[in-house]
DNA sequence: GACTTACGGTACCTCCGGGTCCCGTAAGAT
DNA sequence: ATCTTACGGGACCCGGAGGTACCGTAAGTC
């Protein structure tokens, strides 16, 4: 090997359009999202990228790969916030699920729930968009927890994965987004009052 | 109308086997809940129920209406626990989802919630499945309100519907249905936190 | 016994969608 | 200018599954 013999042979001719791989990408969430795993036709996303099936293809192999890709490609960088105020960081960790993206992500992942025997395609979904707001709302409360605010007894996975949850099921089978005043109720009624309790009421 | 002229033709012949119906109906849910609805193959229901497709088709008229039946058919009397004991009532409904019935109904949910398009699909599984349980546990909390043992502002339909929402998400994301620790963990740690708060922490 | 309808099973029709191939054209590299 | 590869788009192949038709048989009614 003195430069580069196997590994990126001269890259010849036409280079591929960048712009066009995010379309595709962006036309599989939305296409998926809205038809299911299975009812989502190649055809379709093709179109609503403006291009052809031979496009996508030379992109990737199979459906599933495409739709992989896609759910990866979903990962946006899920901030965790730090504002001072225990009650504020929780809202901003339950907004998350409100944004357009975050709605567009749980769509999908109602989607890729149904691929239950598709192990590949479920992981990188929950890698991709189940796994960082639920770390981001888990590192926010183990922060607090170290600043003595909220009792270190509090069981810290069964919460964080409350908001998930309620966002998932509100637009999977109910079909309606998390919206504010809900996010709100959420901290203030339920997390709150969970992390709140001090050593637990029966002594 | 004598006795009964349009209605009911004599049912001459052969009757239908009533076992079968239910066996199908059985064979359906155990089918669509492990392939998903769209991949859930009419052979393999029949296969299953130990019949052939035609006594399938003889008695629903396509896939989806054999699948709505399946689902109203899941419909079970839900208890409305009243121990005398507000923990153990929330307790009993939260137990409702660790039943295998209710995980066959919420590995159905999840394949319900892919048919989006399909409006009567959808309803007709959350009128079955989806509804009974958390009517259950909003008459328990509206019980113990009245009793006075629970706020009358805490946001009944919020808490009631995080029990479904944490069972779905659980079986259809995480695959793994609720245990007993995790019911009893949700009533101790969230459900009765949020509601011995009294009137708010900010008077 | 005659009749009617359900039964299990299979062969079949038909449509639909994943995936392939090929066309004429466009956009880069040398 | 030439070469190579990507592009949009259409034609096509093919397997799989919903739905139908028909068999011989079983289980009821009159």
């Amino acid at each position: 090997m003195t430069t580069e013999d196997s590994e990126t042979p001269p890259p010849t001719g036409r280079p591929r359009d960048p712009v066009l791989e995010q379309a595709i990408l962006n036309a599989t969430v939305e296409v998926v999202a809205r038809s299911g795993f299975a009812a989502a036709k190649l055809e379709d996303i093709a179109k609503r990228a403006g291009t052809g099936k031979a496009a996508i293809y030379r992109r990737w192999p199979s459906k599933t790969a495409l739709v992989v890709a896609a759910a990866e490609n979903l990962q946006s960088p899920v901030a965790i916030p730090d504002t001072g105020s225990l009650r504020e960081d929780l809202l901003g960790c339950v907004r998350h699920y409100i944004t357009p993206s975050a709605r567009a992500a749980l769509a999908l992942a109602t989607v890729l729930a149904e691929a239950s025997r598709n192990t590949e395609l479920r992981d990188a979904a929950q890698a991709a968009i189940g796994q960082p707001p639920v770390e981001a709302l888990r590192a926010v409360l183990a922060r607090w927890i170290a600043r003595g605010a909220v009792d270190p007894a509090t069981p810290v996975d069964l919460i964080a994965g409350l908001v998930p949850a309620v966002a998932f099921h509100r637009v999977a089978l109910l079909h309606q987004g998390l919206d504010e005043a809900t996010a709100v109720a959420l901290v203030d009624d339920v997390l709150l009052p969970a992390l709140h309790a001090p050593a637990g009421d029966t002594p």
